[in-house]
DNA sequence: TGTACATCAGTGAACGCGCGTTCACTGATGTAC
DNA sequence: TGTACATCAGTGAACGCGCGTTCACTGATGTAC
């Protein structure tokens, strides 16, 4: 229903982009911040998907070109869906909480990066590249959801993979939001070396 | 003089912060894109100051501990001032486009960390940890504006160094808009973590 | 098959609000002679 | 030292605009008998 006016954050662009009269958005949304929820969770639906396609796409190859193929799906719906990829990963809207629902979607196109990890964990166990301290530290801090997202898989490649997905939506945000202006001249090569990087981290080599 | 109203991104809120009646910003900013260039060069300035404050303290010790300073500075400038943060580095403001003179202070905090890299690299010049495919990639993108940055580093650890700026403020980003919500647990101690993760890429072990 | 009524999707006018911007003004401070 | 005038920092009312939200309404579609 609302799928076209994912583009806009007012509730009167996006009945407009619905060719509808602003009240019109009342027979289905009861208020502004839920209408923004139904957005947003729309939006992180289609991410999700679309990762989980280029993951089921690439299935066949080696770890690190499905990484490639599933960092490179985030990419790319993000560059087509700039207002939708902000509206989720940009500056927290002010006075909107996200309520529960919204977090699963959220977690799909995380999930498809942990269970890539994990299956290359469990065909390669110990050929992940690995620092004596990082593993020492990892008492410090602990992650709390990704108890049943990566089983069996060792916290420090746990932690590494957090720092991948950080590193891929910090990367598309820094693109985005115009910081590798003046800097980055192909950012697309340079994103295929940055997730390469990331590869070296959790994947075996 | 628009010091105090950094928080907020509209005229009236800010004029309201200091106190003023909203027409008198108009004594000493022509338009709100004016205001806003102004808040972010102070903004831009602000964090750049703090992170080469954190840098200057921590010029005795080696520069693993140097990268968790200024990191450490950078993140807990983010944290104090959320706003400033979001202004800064989450989703651009509809409609402006950022003049010429925002770029110069926004270069401070990445000259920091790209000083750091240089001189740790001129200090161990073969002592940082390197793969072979990662160089043959370099051809494929160009990094800009880092060749004055960054003199004399081979090109791996400079496009390596860009990962680091980038992991950083995808972290802040991520922590700071609520992504880390029911994954990690104790962001602090993470973040050190992640930070020390990054100086394996770019620092000589 | 035809009439009566309920449901549904959307209209259009109106509200109060905060916004950026303008304009004529006020009153304090500084300078000239 | 005192008066006259210019400069300066800020006031306050007003403007037109887009916003979220309300409300009574219209007209098409579906259902009951």
């Amino acid at each position: 229903m609302a799928r076209h006016g994912a583009a806009g954050l007012s509730l009167r662009e996006v009945a407009r982009e619905m060719n509808l009269v602003s009240s019109a958005i009342y027979r289905y949304f009861a208020t502004h911040d839920d209408l923004l929820s139904a957005l947003i969770v729309d939006a992180y639906n289609d991410l999700g998907a679309a990762a989980e396609r280029a993951a089921r796409r690439s299935r066949a190859k080696d770890p690190r070109q499905q990484l490639q193929a599933v960092a490179g799906s985030i990419r790319h719906w993000a560059t087509a869906n700039p207002h939708e990829y902000a509206l989720l990963y940009g500056s927290p809207v002010p006075g909107y909480e996200a309520p529960q629902f919204t977090i699963e979607p959220a977690t799909r196109v995380t999930q498809v990066l942990s269970d890539l990890v994990t299956v290359a964990w469990h065909d390669h166990p110990h050929a992940t590249s690995d620092r004596p301290e990082l593993a020492m530290r990892m008492s410090m801090f602990e992650l709390a959801a990704l108890d049943a997202v990566m089983p069996d898989v060792p916290d420090r490649i746990r932690a590494r993979a957090l720092m991948v997905w950080t590193q891929i939506f910090g990367f598309i945000s820094f693109e985005l939001f115009g910081h590798y202006v003046g800097s980055v001249r192909n950012a697309t090569a340079y994103f295929v070396v940055v997730v390469d990087e990331c590869a070296a981290l959790v994947l075996p080599s």
